[in-house]
DNA sequence: GTGGCTGTTATCATTATTTGATATTGCCGA
DNA sequence: TCGGCAATATCAAATAATGATAACAGCCAC
């Protein structure tokens, strides 16, 4: 109808999964009319996808308010996904290792398009919310782990990356200058590191290890969140880059 | 076709689902043939959905060997269902406190139907995968978790869930004697939690306390696992026990 | 209580979409 | 190089989705 013309593309299970991605961060809950709503579908359309998911376990609903919500069946999807990934295996140890040894934040990214995804998250301290949960995704550019990524490909890919990559302004201190990223994205292929601070949040230091596979490329990256109250970048790299660094070398990407 | 007579069920999206579902722990990389077999749907029904999921995003697939698999986004589906459910964010802060303090490897446990599913983890020894990651699902009468939780409903939901529920024979030890799971839940009523071991996996010690909603019902509950060759259950308890019922306790389900 | 509003549930003729058989192509190992 | 298996593409038949509309239920203000 409003899609390609594609003789493969069955569009009553796109319609079933716009549903699906109606749910976010701040759609939590929500009635036939909202999903009417965020969807753009119509209202019977709307009615029998809802349902479906409902009947095949999909999407729970408050028979008071009628609210559909996610189920845990969304919880073993992301189950599966570990279990496929072969990154996830080799890099859970190895996190929990450094975990206990260092009792800091510490997480999986991925490139995931022109975002990373958190894949793993070993938090070690209380802070917000979406820093400790997983699937999360951010802007590569903004962020530590995606510029390490980025800085083991080619010059082209990192100039492409760097002019049309989204950017967010998550702090009034994001950087959000192409150039600048850029720069740093290039001293991260030098160092084989890259460091941030209140780039996501105010006040943290994030320092991200890049993990390579046998060809250089990095699809992965380690990735760790300090406070910077207790410390400052220099500390920061003095005490956890050789093991940040050694933890991400061992994992293989 | 095979279903209900529900005028309002779309057999297409439900088809999709299934694909979907087909992967799990052991079966992490599919190829279409593989999926056929799998789903039980007809080859050409097969390639339309796996084709729309992967124009959609859901399903990753590798050039070279053909083979579908999850994709990031499955990961941001449990990102949406996290936001979604206010037990987990009112937990997550509490059990990080507890890892931290404690050291050990604390998790959140929901109830899901006749199951259990682990909806939080926060390891912190290496252990075996599948208990590392969230989403994992397992008999609830099999687990402290399950059986803590079991034991804030009326008698006759335990028996008739004692009976009917259903049992995995997970190590040489898990215990199997539907009488003896009844009675383990009723002391847990007593106690207010309740502790097992060897039943998942050797030499671990499970520990678990309910959370309770206002009504005194538990849908959730805080669960640790700890190394039976350190301990026995009396240090154990000794040991954490006193933390673990405030950790709970203080989450309000 | 009662009326009116809003959102949900149910129905149905029309037709677009899926179906599933089959033909074609491409890949990999012998 | 060939043979066999699996993945793609095609298409007429018919089923299953569509979307408009009608009936219903819950909730709030009065």
């Amino acid at each position: 109808m409003e899609k390609k013309k594609d003789s493969l593309y069955a569009s009553t299970l796109a319609r079933g999964l716009q549903i699906l991605r109606a749910f976010d961060e701040s759609h939590v809950a929500l009635s036939l009319t909202d999903l009417v709503e965020r969807t753009g579908l119509e209202k019977s359309a709307v009615q029998r996808m809802a349902h479906t998911l409902h009947v095949e376990g999909m999407l729970d609903r408050d028979p008071k308010s009628r609210l559909y919500r996610p189920s845990h069946a969304w919880l073993e999807l992301a189950y599966a996904y570990y279990w496929s990934d072969p990154v996830i295996a080799r890099a859970l140890p190895k996190l929990i290792e450094f975990s206990r040894a260092w009792g800091e934040t510490v997480n999986l990214a991925q490139i995931s398009g022109d975002h990373i995804i958190y894949s793993l998250r070993l938090p070690n301290q209380r802070t917000h919310f979406a820093a400790s949960i997983v699937g999360r995704r951010l802007p590569a550019l903004n962020t530590a782990s995606g510029r390490v990524m980025l800085a083991t490909r080619s010059d082209e890919d990192i100039d492409q990356a760097c002019a049309r990559w989204p950017l967010l302004q998550a702090t009034g201190k994001t950087l959000m200058d192409r150039c600048e990223i850029a720069r740093s994205i290039r001293l991260a292929r030098e160092d084989g590191y890259c460091i941030t601070r209140d780039q996501m949040l105010l006040n943290e230091i994030s320092l991200a290890a890049p993990v390579r596979r046998t060809d250089g490329q990095a699809h992965a990256a380690v990735q760790i969140s300090i406070s910077g109250i207790a410390f400052n970048e220099k500390q920061v790299l003095e005490k956890f880059l050789p093991n940040l660094l050694d933890t991400a070398a061992g994992i293989l990407g």
